[in-house]
DNA sequence: ACCTGAACACCGTTCAAGT
DNA sequence: ACCTGAACACCGTTCAAGT
């Protein structure tokens, strides 16, 4: 929690007021001070401009917000598919993670909302490309597209700092998680405390999609059961 | 978004205050109208009392927010384990569901909060003492034990309305959608486009942890690689 | 020990003006 | 066409009182 309010002066120069002024004003505040930061005011502050005039150009603060996490989304930069589904899928769940990782703070923005479905399509087309080259029906396809980004979602949410952890990066916390948890007595969670107070997330991304990517593969060559 | 205010009315004759009674009626709130209707002041409303003497008993609105969903979390009924891993897996999986199901309009607050470790230990107890005991070693059982739940918190929170849907459930929508779907142009999307506009959230979610659940056996059986 | 009145520094949003 | 002053109905939180 930042106590410190920034106040980012205002550009007086150019009070030229636009669409998406706002959007990059609003993704500004996002990174350098939290989503929980934004505000009509906040954000018009940054531009030198009032709050309310905001709204001449923009929905209100929830349409913003959205406006916000469609444009981190949308600056994903999808690979250059090799006709290797495996490959193709891991590099697809990549790009996600890369896009977000290129706004942490508004990470959680872009995981959380409902998106105006059209959004992010671009992605969506990639991965059932990718399946139904793999001999995926439309509708497994769809199941096998849903539950990837179950996993994509889940872990980002993780790595976000929303969602449950149990884990932690920094050296320091880990031996000090570590003896929380060797406290517990749950006998399974003592056994595993020294791997549960650590949490790598780039490697749990890669471990938890690689299994998802196996998954998929093994159930296309085994089709139904 | 629901225009009327419900009062609820007070309850004067028990005007005594505790964290649980606070716990809830905050929950109330989130049941009748959705987390962004708690604020310390609906909370006191419904006790018949000042929004400030909460803070006699709650640390904030967010220490009162995470309480509520360690409270949700809590009230996950385990399984009785069978001895059989892939459909102890599934049983805890869905048991993580029923609990969130019970509170709809808390589920995102309980998948997206960054819950105090030991709130939700029990079921990782329960999920590493299956894994350990179907032969993944104490690390393993982490990373697997991450995967797992990075699948359940990325359905439920699909399911939760936020998170990406692409999908809906009522039959009004799902041709709307559909329509809108096939107007993108994109061949796969299209091509996809009746299953991707209709979305059933108890089958997606059994899908994707059966899914996962098979890709965890298999790793334990052909280990490392 | 527990509750509240007064107060502070914030919010999002509307609308009738102003240019 | 675009911006704002005045205004409204909200927020979370502190602190010095009151019982």
């Amino acid at each position: 929690m930042n106590t410190t309010t920034r106040r980012g002066r205002p550009r007086k120069g150019d009070a030229r007021l636009s669409r998406e002024a706002i959007l990059t004003a609003a993704l500004e505040v996002v990174d350098a001070d939290g989503a929980a930061a934004v505000s009509m005011r906040t954000v018009g502050q940054r531009l030198g401009v009032d709050a309310k005039s905001l709204y001449h150009h923009i929905d209100g603060k929830e349409a913003l917000l959205d406006a916000v996490a469609g444009h981190v989304l949308g600056g994903i930069d999808l690979p250059d598919l090799t006709g290797q589904p495996e490959e193709d899928l891991r590099a697809i769940a990549q790009s996600f993670r890369q896009a977000t990782r290129a706004h942490p703070q508004a990470a959680a923005l872009v995981l959380t909302r409902q998106l105006p479905s059209i959004a992010a399509l671009a992605p969506v087309e990639a991965v059932l490309s990718v399946l139904r080259k793999a001999g995926a029906s439309p509708e497994e396809a769809v199941h096998l597209l849903r539950s990837l980004l179950a996993v994509v979602v889940g872990s980002l949410l993780r790595e976000a700092g929303a969602g449950p952890a149990f884990g932690v990066t920094d050296e320091a916390g880990i031996a000090h998680r570590r003896a929380e948890l060797e406290q517990t007595g749950l006998p399974a969670v003592v056994e595993c405390a020294p791997h549960l107070a650590r949490c790598d997330h780039e490697a749990e991304f890669s471990f938890a999609v690689d299994l998802a990517v196996a998954a998929t593969m093994q159930r296309l060559v085994t089709p139904r059961r």
